[in-house]
RNA sequence: GGAUGGAUUCCCGAGUGGCCAAAGGGGACAGACUGUAAAUCUGCUGCAAAUUGCUUCGGUGGUUCGAAUCCACCUCCAUCCA
């Protein structure tokens, strides 16, 4: 199969500028394609995550892909898809989370002998002069057309500033730009960045007379319509500090049943056949498939060594309640009184509550055992010697954890 | 620049001198049921060794025995006018 109608199978494929031209192209690696990231945080996220894989995917047959890192535009922010103005970033930590990106992306892509190209659009963004942009660029944009954007819908009734009124036209520009630096002549994102996108393929038209072409993929929504990678606590991030390779492992193994088959077709590289294989599990056995994505994924992002561990880490504490490979949480001397802690401080270090009323809440509500055993006493103490056992905490159904001292 | 309305806890949203750590809903968390799923029901949801104390209703100052609530100034947002 193709990799046009791959992309289309797995369900990846939003809207298209022009199917016979793309698919063309793409199927025969003739592409030069690029990608944007915004550097909005100091590690990438989920949502990234799959736009990685679609550029490896891409890479892979062929084609050649840009990274494009936005040093200028994170100057602006993209209003698409918010309620808000984003807070506005330094520089200092433009660059940081720029060299952030840039470290996870590497682990990702192909970069050598010249198979991709890593830009940043600092490179030509920064220094331009205002009247010239406008009268160079701003002269090919109409208003009117703009204000009807999806992107700028929603803030024409919460209030848009010009600042990022204008990222449209950054966004724009860097298509012009990388088309004319590198041949670039398709840009693909999530679907969210259609407007944007269209608003580069146009530029080039209109400065240049050529035919760019744009691909949007769909958003990774679960089955309720609600964007996955979010937590309570916030982004599932590819850093393994920021998320550990365990926590990325149950976020995925904990997706609805609805879910499972669709994005293993959308994130995995496993073939489609075997997919369809799946497709046929019901119940229970759905459990497998759930497991065989979060392998995959944790595999993909942390390295088969850890996603082998996360996936030990699971059966431990879910089903063999062998201690040894449990997540651990460690317990420093500070968090000891006169020798002893107890059990909401204890579930406080292990990251399970957040505060200690919360710790007090959880055991009065019958939701934390240690070993096994219910604890009912929210100030049950503990001294060091009780850690030199095996010490199993359990917050709830699905928080684990060894805990040492 | 002018007029009007607004800012409340994770989110939405009630509260217009004490009975307010602040209704109701959502979300989150815990319990029951399950398959580490969904749905449903129950509890719970500022902090703190806790019939109490402390911090919180955009900011600062004031009135008052007492302020989310009244007053002054400020900041920000929305709508209309210029």
């Amino acid at each position: 199969m193709k990799i046009y109608d791959e992309l289309v199978e797995r369900g990846l494929i939003a809207q298209v500028t022009d199917e016979d031209e793309i698919r063309e192209m793409i199927d025969n690696g003739k592409a030069t394609f690029y990608i944007g990231f915004d550097p909005t945080a100091d590690s990438l996220h989920v949502g990234h995550f799959m736009t990685l894989c679609l550029m490896k995917r891409l890479q892979m047959a062929g084609n050649r892909p840009i990274a494009l890192l936005g040093g200028g535009t994170g100057m602006v922010g993209d209003p698409s898809g918010r309620t808000d103005m984003r807070q506005m970033l330094t520089k200092e930590q433009i660059n940081h989370n720029i060299d952030c990106f840039k470290k996870q992306i590497s682990r990702f892509i192909d970069f050598s002998d010249g198979k991709a190209i890593m830009a940043n659009n600092a490179d030509w963004l920064l220094d331009l002069n205002y009247v010239e942009l406008l009268r160079e660029v701003g002269a090919h944009f109409s208003v009117n057309r703009m204000l009807t954007a999806e992107c700028y819908k929603q803030r024409m009734e919460r209030g848009l500033s010009f600042l990022e009124f204008n990222y449209m036209i950054m966004q724009a520009y860097d298509f012009y730009q990388l088309y004319q630096r590198y041949g670039c002549n398709m840009q693909f994102g999530g679907d969210d960045q259609w407007s944007n996108m269209l608003a580069g393929t146009e530029l080039v038209r209109r400065k240049l007379g050529d035919n760019v072409f744009a691909l949007t993929i769909n958003l990774l929504t679960n089955s309720e319509g609600k964007k996955m990678g979010k937590t309570q606590k916030g982004a599932v991030w590819l850093d393994a500090e920021k998320t550990s390779p365990y926590d990325f492992f149950q976020y995925w193994r904990n997706v609805d049943d609805a879910d499972v088959i669709k994005f293993l077709k959308m994130l995995t590289f496993i073939p489609l056949d075997e997919i369809k294989k799946m497709e046929e599990w019901k119940d229970a056995k759905l459990n497998d498939a759930k497991e065989i994505l979060a392998y995959e994924l944790t595999k993909l992002v942390h390295g088969e060594e850890e996603a082998e561990k996360a996936k030990n880490a699971s059966h431990a504490a879910f089903t063999s309640g062998n201690v040894e490979n449990m997540p651990k949480v460690t317990l420093s001397d500070d968090d000891f009184t006169d020798g002893e802690i107890d059990i909401r401080k204890v579930l406080q270090v292990a990251g399970f509550v957040g505060s200690l009323s919360e710790g007090k809440r959880t055991v009065e509500q019958g939701g934390v055992t240690v070993n096994g055993e219910k604890v009912t006493d929210p100030f049950q103490k503990y001294t060091k010697d009780s850690f030199k056992e095996d010490f199993l905490l359990k917050k709830g159904k699905k928080k684990f954890a060894k805990v040492e001292a």
